[in-house]
DNA sequence: ATGGCCGCCTGGGGCGGA
């Protein structure tokens, strides 16, 4: 089984571009973050073609998550339970025996914002709920746009980024918070290059430099990580025409 | 890297992103 996550900054913009990805990949799960539409605007018909069901929570211009799978949708969790958030940014499925959960968590602007606050309770609203979630379901799968680069090696410019937002020591925290309920980050149990990023600024020519960032994960719990079989970044969208900013990051998975 | 890009709201700039 091959799973993805993409933060495609708007699907509207980018759905020829997930389309052809789907197409060359065939991957049984994409999870997408920052479709930033509502779900009336949606493009099911499209995925359908390919063989795809989806799931979508929505809203305009901010935030907004699906899956899209191969395989039937079921069981599925809208946001985080009784987690008050007006931002669309989650969804749970249970899909071919996984709990896959998809989420796009806060960025949080600066250390010293109201929108940190934001993103560190909502961390820990995240890591609660998921307690409960593993108790439930031995195979689960978190996979996202963290907004957390996790290790030095996950950032350009350690140095230049010591404190500020995707890598402070708090955000850094909440990422191993996650990882000490029983999950690994499948892209380090393999042999990865250097530098390998996720995303990269529009600004400066950050793609060509590879001044990037590894911020984009896929999660597994014990269950699925005795199944995995490799995890890469795929850096071939971010080299085409009007690009996302992010890249997908690929999990497969051995039958089991 | 810290103005510099991109997408969104809109019909001109401002906000959010990371």
């Amino acid at each position: 089984m091959k799973l993805a996550t993409w933060n495609v900054n708007s699907l509207n913009v980018r759905l020829p571009h997930v389309l052809d990805w789907l197409t060359a990949n065939q991957p049984d799960v994409l999870c997408l973050q920052e479709t930033k539409q509502e779900d009336s605007k949606f493009p099911y018909a499209a995925f359908s073609e390919l063989g795809y069901h989806a799931v979508h929570i929505g809203q305009k211009t901010y935030n907004g998550v699906a899956i899209l799978s191969r395989h039937p949708i079921l069981n599925v969790q809208r946001n985080i339970p009784d987690f008050e958030d007006d931002q669309q940014r989650v969804l749970a499925a249970d899909i071919n025996g996984v709990r896959m959960v998809c989420a796009y968590i806060p960025n949080g602007q600066a250390v010293d914002s109201d929108k940190y606050q934001y993103k560190m309770r909502w961390l820990s609203a995240l890591n609660a709920w998921l307690k409960t979630e593993l108790t439930q379901h031995a195979k689960l799968a978190l996979l996202g746009d963290y907004n957390i680069a996790p290790e030095d090696r996950d950032c350009h410019d350690p140095a230049a980024w010591e404190g500020q937002i995707l890598v402070s020591p708090l955000e850094r925290e909440a990422f191993n918070h996650l990882v000490s309920l029983g999950l690994s980050d499948s892209f380090r149990l393999f042999e990865q290059p250097e530098k390998s990023f996720s995303w990269w600024d529009y600004r400066m020519m950050g793609f060509r430099r590879n001044l990037g960032m590894r911020i984009d994960h896929i999660l597994v719990s014990d269950a699925l990580k005795v199944l995995c079989a490799a995890a890469y970044i795929d850096k071939a969208p971010r080299k085409l025409e009007r690009p996302s900013d992010h890249t997908p990051v690929v999990l497969e998975l051995n039958a089991g």
